[in-house]
RNA sequence: UGCGGGGUGGAGCAGUUGGCAGCUCGCGAGGCUCAUAACCUCGAGGUCGCAGGUUCGAGUCCUGCCCCCGCUACCA
């Protein structure tokens, strides 16, 4: 297959909390796994990531914590960024829509697209009433309003919902409303906004969507429920969406004519997305001295985009997105988004529990922090893949990941690499044996690993994670069954070269899944070749051919690959 | 009410165009000893939510029903 140029994204993390499980399982890290075997393959790629900055929520935390929003924004943003390092899950640029080294690019772009929106007259400027929080000199968010229920009477009742009767509202038909942020009563103000009028796409988009039930060249489809979603919310009609807010925090709405545009923001749904584009271009200014390079990742059709996200954001990377780039009209779509469910917690008592701020502690092992504090990225990178929510929420239990770690990973993968390895250091000088004469076995075994590279490389194409992972398991597998079929530590005695045979098809596997699980546990992999001694430059490229010993080849000293973790009783 | 997802051996899940019900873990019994008591073999265990229908044949298609979870926040 000829070199391809992918830009590959994950969702920007919203900069007001730390990272958890949740957040790697469902985005970032099957966007690294694909990065990386991507890049594998020799493929031209961009992994593009960085934090949303901008948001009403941010203020609301600032106000919180008794600081500002760049505080804020600029400390979760380092944390997060610290804690993807540590996972392995290595972006070419982690920008950020406010950060000090983007948010002026980033502001630019972000008006540029709106104007373009705005001059083909997609925007309808509507004014409406609104509830505004005198005190805090803010208009409220609907969810930062709470009174009672008009229909059920329920004291608690927010601004867009009753949480009681389950009906829906208009925050101004709450009785006694209350500010969430200040607790005092609001009042009845007007506003303008801008509305992007998304049911002018309904047609184009549902066409765009449907091309996409089916794979169309190595462009695979997507995912099902994704679509049925997306589809679905078209069925229903799409509305008219508000893309600015009454703010101070965000990017300026770029009409400078237009006295109702005063002190009013870009919508932070709006400038987010925007935020993968400008930190393409960001990342350009950085690589090749030309920001405006980004054009060769977002306007040429020879280059694919696919952007990887958590079920919450379906329709906005489905739909609404998609909406902003067809009404700007210079930028391509996406070829792909890829959706993971959410991962929620298996309480002891096997009950599902949402991974969530309010409800793990600071020290909860949870948190991508802390987890780093007392466990390798491999481990996790391994379980956080194997119950992958592909198709369905998944879960996750600290017990079984300790399971999985030790009666997988370190049984299974581990040790193939353990006894292969000790084996040739105690009988063959810590050399490749000759190959020597293949018996069938022998062949079947070498045979299978070209098919591996193929089988799993397709999968991944595929965005089926979790499948290559357990075929990768498969072949290591098939490992131990070979080393336990022909009995080298049996054949040593009575047939030394047929021993030797043996021991090179098993190093050859070793060589051959340390290629493979790269994309997985890339920390093992560098580890597995300092085992075998294979200088790392180019060592992983995806290729049965170039993942290959040869006789004589001096091993590195046995060292356990994967560490076995101490399970509480 | 509506929309979307799901209900498969003890647990977690796969099941593409309908064709003898699979995988991992766990469990039981053997084997092996190179290996982090790791590995290998065999086995037990399922009326595929319920009831109908189409078909030579359905977990897989159609109809009706039941149950669980989202569609609201911190959030992927």
């Amino acid at each position: 297959m000829a070199q391809r140029r992918l830009l590959v994204t994950a969702a920007l993390p919203y900069s007001n909390g730390r990272l958890h499980v949740g957040h790697i399982a469902g985005a970032y890290l099957p966007a690294d796994i694909y990065v990386r075997y991507l890049r594998q393959r020799g493929d031209d790629v961009r992994f593009i990531c960085g934090s949303d900055d901008n948001g009403v929520a941010i203020t609301i935390t600032a106000a919180k914590e008794k600081t500002t929003p760049q505080d804020v924004c600029g400390r979760y943003r380092a944390r997060q960024e610290a804690d993807f390092d540590g996972l392995g899950i290595r972006f070419d640029i982690y920008g950020g829509t406010h950060s000090p080294e983007c948010v002026e690019l980033h502001n630019r772009i972000s008006q540029g697209f709106f104007l373009e929106t705005h001059k083909k007259g997609l925007f309808t400027k509507k004014t409406t009433k609104q509830l505004y929080d005198a005190q805090a000199g803010k208009f409220l968010p609907d969810r930062y309003v709470q009174g009672t229920c008009p229909f059920c009477k329920h004291g608690g009742a927010y601004g867009d919902q009753c949480e009681d009767c389950g009906r829906s509202m208009d925050p101004l038909a709450l009785i006694e409303p209350r500010s969430t942020i200040t607790g005092s009563t609001p009042e009845v103000r007007e506003t303008t906004h801008w509305y992007l009028r998304l049911g002018e796409f309904e047609a184009r988009l549902k066409v765009w969507l449907e091309s996409k039930r089916e794979s169309s060249g190595d462009e695979p489809a997507w995912r099902e429920a994704t679509l049925n979603f997306a589809l679905g919310q078209i069925k229903a009609s799409l509305p008219e969406r508000a893309m600015t807010r009454d703010l101070e925090w965000g990017v300026p709405v770029p009409l400078p004519d237009d006295p109702d545009a005063a002190g009013k923001v870009l919508y932070v749904w709006f400038d987010a997305p925007i935020g993968y584009v400008s930190f393409t271009a960001r990342y350009c200014e950085r690589a090749d001295g030309d920001w405006k390079a980004y054009e060769r990742w977002w306007k040429d059709p020879a280059c694919r985009i696919i952007h990887f996200i958590g079920e919450d954001n379906t329709v906005f990377h489905a739909l609404t997105w998609p909406a902003m780039l067809m009404a700007e009209g210079s930028f391509q779509l996406p070829s792909a988004v890829v959706v993971n469910a959410f991962l929620n917690e298996r309480g002891p008592d096997g009950a599902m529990l949402k991974l969530s701020k309010s409800r793990m502690g600071d020290d909860s092992a949870l948190w991508i922090e802390q987890f780093l504090k007392g466990y390798d990225p491999d481990p996790l990178r391994y379980y956080l893949t194997s119950i992958a929510p592909e198709n369905q929420r998944g879960a996750f239990e600290m017990r079984e990941f300790l399971a999985r770690n030790n009666d997988e990973l370190v049984a299974n993968l581990g040790n193939l690499f353990n006894r292969t390895l000790t084996f040739a250091k105690k009988y063959f000088d810590n050399k490749v044996p000759e190959a020597g004469t293949l018996a069938d076995v022998d062949h079947e075994l070498l045979a299978a690993l070209p098919a591996a590279f193929e089988r799993i490389g397709h999968q991944i194409e595929h965005f089926h994670f979790k499948a290559a992972l357990a075929d990768l398991m498969q072949v290591a597998r098939s490992g131990n069954q070979y080393f336990d079929a022909k009995q080298p530590w049996a054949q040593r005695k009575t047939d030394l070269a047929g021993c030797g045979t043996t021991i090179h098809v098993c190093l050859q596997m070793i060589r051959a899944l340390t290629t493979l699980m790269a994309p997985f546990l890339p920390f093992s992999a560098t580890k597995a070749l300092a085992l075998l001694n294979v200088p790392a430059d180019g060592a992983l490229a995806w290729d049965p051919a170039s993942a290959r010993l040869t006789a004589g080849h001096p091993l590195g000293e046995p060292e356990v690959l994967v560490k076995k973790l101490d399970i509480p009783e």
